[in-house]
DNA sequence: CCAAAACCGACTGTAAACAGTCGACTTATG
DNA sequence: CATAAGTCGACTGTTTACAGTCGGTTTTGG
């Protein structure tokens, strides 16, 4: 019976803890669990209808996120960002997206690269009337793929593992202040610095526009 | 009669998972694990002396640390790092300390933290007889603590998050190459350029440092 | 002797049950 | 009425038990 879920495609069955790391993944970054919040496992494991045992795997995962944090008596709750946390984040995530930028400029040959990216920026184009969601997932993606396009799986791990934390970020302000401007330019001008092989001017490029987002979420 | 162990200064008493969890750090580490090395959930919980549930939340983090590498069917083993991923990790250090190095740098009262640095440098010199083992933890014990200084939170969870990865290169490296020029010069440099201000020094003498080291690892 | 099918063992995925502890609320007592 | 002791409930930490699946091995039929 459980085996009708095709694996046609390379869409392996996700197991039971994967599929509640994203369910709850969603959930938090959606708001649907609002920071702050105290999370209850056996409330959870009713609602994503696992076990705890099961559950407790995700919540561990989650934990080194960043998305949870741990109270006196191994109490989670839904962490809360302040501005400080925000900048902090943002500013991990300029040394990593730094790095990725210089690693790009080095390679031999950045055909493949310049490509890749170019379409993630037409990806970011064509989302630009879209919602602030979709906006911020492209926007997210081409930022991903930097990373992934370099060829360090840690250098992508770690971004991934602030991934949660990022969007955390951009969804805490995003209520309050409007983070309306994702400037496609911006994105170019990486692109361009990466292709003409200039790594510190593309360094240059990050660090402002690191700058300039996180000046915005906490403005 | 638990509650004899005494929680007299801040020593919590520690959750089984915690537990397991620094034993297992240490087991592979040390090399009783071998990279490569299939690991049995039923074998582990029985020689940990803990239940497969509490044993499954630590070989998740461990998982997400990088020490483990999950096979086909959530098997897991140690993980084997060749020579381009030591390099990988080294490169994201290099990249999270620099920016630490930068961040102190731009702190504007910096007496607090060269002191703390001296200390830790202090720390190196009296290890520089010692063991092997000595040797190496005093000098990550320096790069953490140049990492939590900064104040910055998930910079140093970031830096906490690879250093398994970490000592697992050294290590790796450590039984066929020698390792054994961490010199202590080095690390003054660092702490030099940090005390003048100079930003672009100090991360030029990173940079520098983890190159030398990641070449030292893999040559 | 070879091949295919049935069997078996091992291991992970998952669920359900048990134990301990902390906080809140109630009750008794001066 | 205030305070202290006692009780109740909720939640996490932990263990034990069950189910499914894959790979190897043996057995059986040609």
């Amino acid at each position: 019976m459980a085996g009708l879920t095709a694996p046609l495609l390379g869409l392996e069955k996700k197991s039971l803890r994967e599929q509640a790391l994203s369910a709850l993944r969603t959930a938090i970054t959606s708001g649907e669990l609002a920071p702050g919040r105290h999370l209850v496992e056996t409330e959870l494991s009713e609602m994503l209808q696992i076990s705890r045992g099961t559950l407790r795997e995700a919540l561990r995962q989650l934990e080194q996120e960043g998305l949870l944090s741990a109270g006196p008596r191994g109490r989670l709750s839904v962490r809360h960002l302040d501005e400080k946390e925000i900048r902090d984040i943002f500013a991990v995530r300029a040394a990593l997206e730094s790095l990725a930028a210089r690693t790009l400029c080095e390679l031999p040959d950045r055909q493949h690269v310049t490509e890749s990216l170019h379409s993630a920026i037409d990806a970011m184009n064509e989302t630009t009337k879209g919602t602030l969601k979709e906006r911020i997932e492209s926007d997210l993606e081409f930022h991903r793929t930097l990373c992934r396009l370099t060829g360090n799986e840690t250098l992508l791990h770690s971004w991934e593992s602030l991934e949660g934390s990022i969007r955390m970020s951009i969804m805490f302000a995003g209520l309050e202040k409007g983070v309306s401007n994702m400037s496609v330019d911006r994105h170019r001008e990486i692109v361009t610095a990466i292709d003409t092989g200039d790594a510190a001017l593309a360094r240059k490029t990050i660090l402002e526009h690191m700058d300039t987002a996180a000046a915005n979420l906490v403005a």
